[in-house]
DNA sequence: AAGGTAGCCAACCGCGACTAC
DNA sequence: GGTAGTCGCGGTTGGCTACCT
């Protein structure tokens, strides 16, 4: 026999997530970490599939969540990355601190692939619109991926190689096919991306706040945080709990 | 002011890889 | 070795908001 089921369909609420609900995620897991998403919802008194606990704590409640647009350097290394890999979105946030797949994912739909177009370049390639066209032209049983010539992408590095977004199948290959890029063959590393650039976001009145992404201090952002996802909601005198039992579980 | 449209983003769905039984 | 559950990922959708006419 195999296991028992994720989630019994029957009585599993989805939807938006409630502050109460919200509430609870966050109490459970700061109180006992990150353990298997099957029993979290059963834990935690959610009537949640597992799988949805999962997704609202990477994708919101994280406390090292990073709120607001990618700024222009992230939005340079997704574009950088994106013409490596393709859209193997999670590979890309696994570099940007604080950034979650889909954040990644929605910003790129809805910014970067407009702003590339309106360049010229065509965002599943990285090639120039019209080179694209003539390819499709030439070679219409050819791969979908044509290799982009590193003079003729604007936003490659110099270090292109031969690999292109085509290659996003061939799991068991990358790192063979990526070994020569230091930009991606640490992406199969477990280190995060070393940038050294600093982060810059606008705070809200003081114009241009900057921070290092290496000495990022998720206790400090989750503190921050709590005003962009409408905490005030929850009240604050679960956070000023949440925020002790974090610093407790530090020390 | 009201209705229509576009943009944005949180959340869901379905699939593949992995793994427990 | 086969079956079935879990996890993580990428694609897609639906609802809210802002903007336009």
């Amino acid at each position: 026999m195999g296991r028992q089921p994720c989630c019994d369909k029957l009585g599993v609420k989805k939807g938006p997530w409630t502050a109460e609900e919200d509430k609870k995620l966050i109490n459970f897991i700061l109180t006992n970490g990150q353990c298997c998403w099957r029993a979290v919802p059963k834990l935690a008194g959610l009537r949640r599939c597992g799988k949805s606990c999962r997704l609202r704590w990477t994708n919101y409640l994280r406390p090292d969540l990073k709120r607001g647009l990618l700024n222009q350097a992230e939005e340079q290394l997704v574009i950088d990355l994106h013409a490596r890999l393709g859209n193997r979105w999670s590979k890309i946030a696994s570099k940007l601190p604080g950034r979650t797949d889909n954040e990644i994912k929605n910003h790129w739909n809805t910014h970067i692939k407009k702003k590339l177009i309106k360049m010229g370049i065509d965002p599943v390639t990285h090639e120039p619109l019209n080179n694209v066209e003539k390819d499709q032209k030439y070679s219409q049983s050819e791969e979908k991926h044509p290799q982009p010539e590193a003079a003729d992408a604007p936003f490659t590095s110099s270090k292109e190689t031969s690999y292109s977004p085509a290659d996003q199948n061939s799991s068991s290959d990358d790192n063979n096919l990526y070994e020569n890029d230091p930009l991606i063959s640490c992406l199969f590393r477990d280190d995060p991306l070393q940038m050294d650039f600093p982060w810059e976001f606008p705070s809200s009145e003081e114009g241009l706040a900057t921070f290092s992404a290496s000495s990022w201090d998720p206790s400090c952002q989750w503190l921050l945080d709590c005003q962009d996802f409408g905490v005030h909601d929850f009240g604050f005198e679960c956070f000023n709990d949440f925020g002790v039992v974090a610093n407790r579980e530090r020390e």
